[in-house]
DNA sequence: ACCTGAACACCGTTCAAGT
DNA sequence: ACCTGAACACCGTTCAAGT
């Protein structure tokens, strides 16, 4: 009785598009993309496998379709743009999108696949949009819009996936931190001498923090943009 | 008879890890990761399963093993630093990575998952070496030497990755580039109004040369770490 | 030490059949 | 229209057995 609140879109229909999609979210978040298969999400959904496929397609279309809700989410969810700065609406969007893939780990590898396959999907353009919007604002040349807003995606989406939790697709959960920073701690030594500038920064990795690191990289690109002049 | 001038490594070993893991890549440049399979090795090197495991290991394995041998030997290949400019040493590893990638597109995915997986790998550690020792004479102060090279490495990733040419999963050879770019051409109508900056820049994007548009991006993130200090 | 290949426990996808 | 689930054609990996 509790559970009867259900809105059922369109008659008798148990199964969603939306529920297929939110299950493999679901199953990603646990256990990476190897976790995501057919049969846990029809045993999930006490369901046939090719109930999915008529839902949502392939595997592959289910992971492009989650990609979407979770990207689509992440970009809707911010203030957008009170008339703030342009930096501060860049800033946003990208950490938008670093918070989304810290979430999603799997998302990484996801969301650039999406970029190159689907140059002129929901997505891509999505992003390509609101970065690209600043871009006049911070003084670059109409000339050169194109290019700098290329540079701040590419750069925004290859340090967010770069940054990612290395755990994400793999179950074994190897956490022990202390014990892979010590292996790196040994390692450092014998690249001494002929990794001088691992070495000399070494200490600064440790120290480090992802976010601020990823908020001065795109301090820098925008620094340089508006010398594009 | 003419066939007959094999090195024989190692007495009568007729399978040698190097030889798997050049068939590797043979497989993967004409199919993708699809195709690179256990059985499709085996039928290749006409051998059987156990023999692959016992010399790279997993299917993962080889193919972390492919990535590596292919980084190296691309920034092995350049002049390496005749006293160039730091900024050209930069856009050599660049450049030497993109064509590497574009060479063999399912590296794209595969060098991320690297960074991220193995940050203290070889691949990982011989990137950031060889752009990190360059920051120094750029300008940068030493506090944000990592914060520097990081922001260039994130940037040249995610650009060379994102550059990847789009076919290279997919075994079905849709290359009707004339088709895809129509397709892309009626897309941009509908978006008009609600992606004024998409539209605006359309013309820019099918002039555009995806190297060329790299290069500039190295050039305005050196022009903004320059300014660090 | 090195290799074989059958066997195992999975996959994604399809499709006739049901309602 | 929507769903079921058996069947198909694959996978990666292991391991006893061979040399």
């Amino acid at each position: 009785m509790a559970t009867r609140s259900r809105r059922s879109e369109r008659r008798n229909q148990v199964l969603s598009r939306e529920r297929i999609i939110e299950t493999a979210i679901e199953l990603l978040d646990a256990g990476g993309e190897a976790a995501m298969t057919t049969r846990a999400l029809t045993e999930r959904l006490s369901t046939g496998s090719g109930a999915i496929y008529y839902r949502v397609g392939s595997r592959d279309d289910l992971l492009d379709a989650a990609t979407e809700t979770l990207v689509t989410a992440a970009l809707a969810a911010d203030p957008m743009a009170v008339s703030s700065l342009p930096e501060d609406e860049i800033r946003t969007v990208a950490l938008a999108l670093f918070d989304v893939i810290a979430e999603h780990p799997w998302l990484a590898t996801r969301l650039i696949r999406q970029v190159v396959r689907k140059p002129f999907g929901t997505v891509t353009v999505g992003i390509f949009e609101r970065i690209g919007r600043q871009v006049g604002a911070l003084g670059v040349p109409r000339a050169s819009w194109f290019d700098a807003a290329s540079t701040l995606v590419h750069y925004i989406l290859g340090a967010v996936s770069q940054n990612t939790a290395m755990e994400g697709d793999t179950p074994d959960g190897s956490h022990d931190r202390g014990a892979f920073l010590d292996a790196t701690e040994a390692a450092w030594q014998n690249l001494a001498e002929d990794y001088p500038f691992m070495h000399a920064v070494a200490s600064q990795m440790h120290a480090h923090d992802d976010r601020e690191q990823f908020l001065t990289g795109i301090a820098v690109i925008v620094d340089g943009l508006t010398r594009l002049g």
